[in-house]
DNA sequence: GTAGGGTTAG
């Protein structure tokens, strides 16, 4: 433990006239008001001249003061020197501890507590449990029991909070039907626990069943649950109905309803929430750190650069996160340079990189191929900034060498890793496999994956894209059916596009829009567009051994397209059209975009599951490399 | 003289 010395300066001779006449009253104010660790010594040593250094109660402020001013250690050299030590003072010890997230040494300091036979209380428990994943919380559970504290609401909160921290979302739930009061603490507590456990049928029951009791904060939970699992359109949904009901959001509220717009490419719901956050306030030229990031990132995943970059540049007291986004931000847009460019911004505003800089930086590099670029920035994160390359530094390098065609330099760097690749790794090499038709490296991934149970269904779909794009319709059938046989599921393609402040989502084949038969209209006349340009359909990246005309049909269908011409139909001449899509967008797919784009004289943005691809005038900024 | 809830980048 800490030990710094407390009482370097001996305490002048007691005077008459130097001590002004303090009762213990307004000493312990002055400790509760004290700013500084400078201010608090200076009361301390008046405490040690007036011989009131074994006062209970003021070394209890005292105590308490020093912690919650982040001087952990004076706290404990004080209580160390503390004679009378009562369970105000182990409670308050047991708090800082917990509060600084030492929960062994919270533990430890509770057990001499008990060694001192000093009787822990409610509060003792309260501060023990302080939101820390401290264990074995079983044990303190039944301490809880021992002591008969278990209908004390703080600490039935608590012990559902710490089961719900350790993961034992059971007991958790249990604990809490049990509780024979509940706070809208506690409420909220099991909320948060239902959320974090993607448990969000539970939590919208919980939260529907609270109505008339709701803060701020259980929205903001309930509202973050949906975005952090993945629920990105029940999130803005319980947004707009926040609003309805006139609760006001707060600064928490906007983070997870900007990353559901980010998530979804809602760009004109994303543009709303940045209008009423400017209209919020009056004229303020800077933008808070958090929400900025958010705006920042926000606006690059809807691919509009120009407004994520004019956010950042007003960001007051950009962290390293905030640089993050937006180095990230033109990496996944494919502006490489812009990102490099970022990147020595910041190191010459001294903010220090993080290790998802540089992931930012290697898939900056990925996207255009810069491969001495990318070893360089790999070697400077290791000499120069002394940080171990992480599994996915070392998966943006492998797709980085891969697609450069480097597959040998590829597949030594996975080999030479001394932490165990991920599946993410095998996928990349594998489709670099198929990108550059290396039948004999993909077969040996894909057994090596296989036999080794690491094959996801991206390896099955990936290896029979090796297979049938070299013909071998066998050794796809077989992949095939053992992909069947495993019970892994491809995950469906699917697209989305945002109209209207709304979000319109597609599967392959679809006809559950309401607007379906425009659709489909608009589809036939985009394939006469595309088919008096004189273009072919690429069919060879249909998987199924079936005949040319079914293989066109299913290509017809694919939600990209299905999106496209709603968004045709849908949108004024000249607008550009956005569409998300889940996956990485396909070969005959990608080669639409950019016809229908010069045909039709509009841009079109498309994000796929690893960048974006912005169609101009028959072309692509990925320039067909992706 | 004591105790509790939400935070952004891949």
């Amino acid at each position: 433990m800490a030990t710094t010395p407390l009482f370097i300066t001996p305490p002048p001779p007691p005077s008459a006239t130097a001590a002004p006449p303090f009762t213990v009253e307004t000493l312990a104010v002055l400790i509760d008001k004290s700013k500084s660790k400078t201010h608090l010594l200076q009361i301390h040593a008046s405490l040690v001249r007036r011989n009131l250094d074994d006062h209970t109660i003021l070394n209890f402020k005292l105590q308490r003061r020093y912690s919650s001013l982040g001087h952990l250690n004076y706290s404990v050299t004080l209580f160390n020197r503390t004679r009378n030590r009562d369970v105000y003072t182990w409670t308050s010890i047991i708090h800082a501890h917990t509060q600084s997230k030492l929960n062994d040494q919270a533990l430890s300091y509770y057990a001499q507590m008990l060694t001192h036979r000093i009787q822990p209380n409610a509060f003792t428990f309260s501060s023990l449990l302080n939101g820390s994943t401290i264990q074995p919380i079983k044990s303190i559970h039944c301490h809880v029991i021992k002591f008969g504290l278990c209908s004390d609401t703080y600490v039935a909160t608590g012990l559902v909070d710490g089961y719900a921290r350790g993961g034992d979302f059971i007991s958790a739930e249990k604990l809490f039907d049990k509780m024979p009061e509940k706070s809208l603490i506690s409420f909220t507590t099991m909320l948060m626990c239902y959320a974090k456990h993607g448990k969000l049928l539970e939590a919208r029951l919980l939260f529907d069943g609270m109505e008339g009791n709701r803060d701020v904060v259980v929205w903001n939970v309930m509202i973050d649950g949906y975005a952090q699992n993945g629920f990105p359109n029940e999130c803005l949904l319980l947004f707009r109905r926040m609003l309805v009901e006139k609760v006001k959001p707060n600064v928490i509220t906007l983070l997870p309803v900007l990353s559901s717009c980010g998530q979804v490419g809602a760009l004109e719901s994303g543009r709303w929430v940045h209008s009423y956050i400017k209209n919020g306030k009056d004229g303020v030229v800077g933008v808070e750190v958090r929400v900025g990031t958010a705006l920042v990132d926000m606006y690059c995943k809807c691919g509009s650069l120009e407004d994520a970059r004019k956010v950042f540049d007003k960001i007051d007291g950009k962290d390293v996160v905030a640089w993050n986004s937006m180095i990230m931000g033109y990496a996944v847009n494919g502006l490489s340079e812009e990102a490099l460019k970022l990147f020595h911004e910041m190191h010459g505003e001294g903010v220090r990189p993080s290790y998802v800089t540089f992931i930012a930086l290697l898939t900056a590099c990925g996207h255009s191929g810069l491969v001495t670029k990318g070893w360089e920035m790999f070697n400077l994160m290791k000499n120069e900034y002394k940080m171990e390359p992480r599994v996915e530094h070392f998966g943006c390098m492998v797709n980085l060498l891969g697609r450069a065609g480097r597959l040998q330099e590829a597949y030594d760097l996975v080999r030479s890793m001394k932490i165990d690749p991920d599946p993410v790794i095998w996928g990349t090499l594998l489709w670099a496999c198929r990108l550059h038709n290396n039948i004999s490296l993909g077969e040996e991934i894909a057994e090596f994956l296989l036999s080794n149970d690491l094959a996801s269904s991206g390896t099955y779909v990936l290896l029979s894209n090796i297979y049938a794009a070299a013909g071998n319709w066998d050794g796809a059938a077989k992949v095939r059916s053992l992909m069947k046989d495993s019970g892994v599921e491809k995950e469906p393609g699917c697209s989305i596009i945002e109209v209207n402040n709304r979000v319109h989502e597609f599967i392959a084949g679809d006809l559950k829009h309401p607007k379906s038969k425009d659709i489909y209209l608009m589809l036939e006349e985009m394939n006469s567009w595309l088919k008096g340009k004189g273009y072919t359909p690429k069919t060879d990246v249909v998987l199924h051994d079936i005949g040319e005309e079914q293989k066109e049909l299913s290509l017809e269908v694919h939600s990209e397209k299905l999106a496209l011409a709603f968004g045709l139909i849908s949108t004024r001449p000249g607008t550009t059209v956005k569409i998300v899509k889940n996956l990485r967008v396909c070969l005959d797919c990608h080669a639409v975009m950019k016809m229908i784009s010069k045909i039709t004289g509009r841009r079109i943005v498309m994000r796929d599951r690893n960048r974006f691809h912005h169609f101009d005038n028959g072309s692509c900024s990925c320039g067909d490399f992706w």
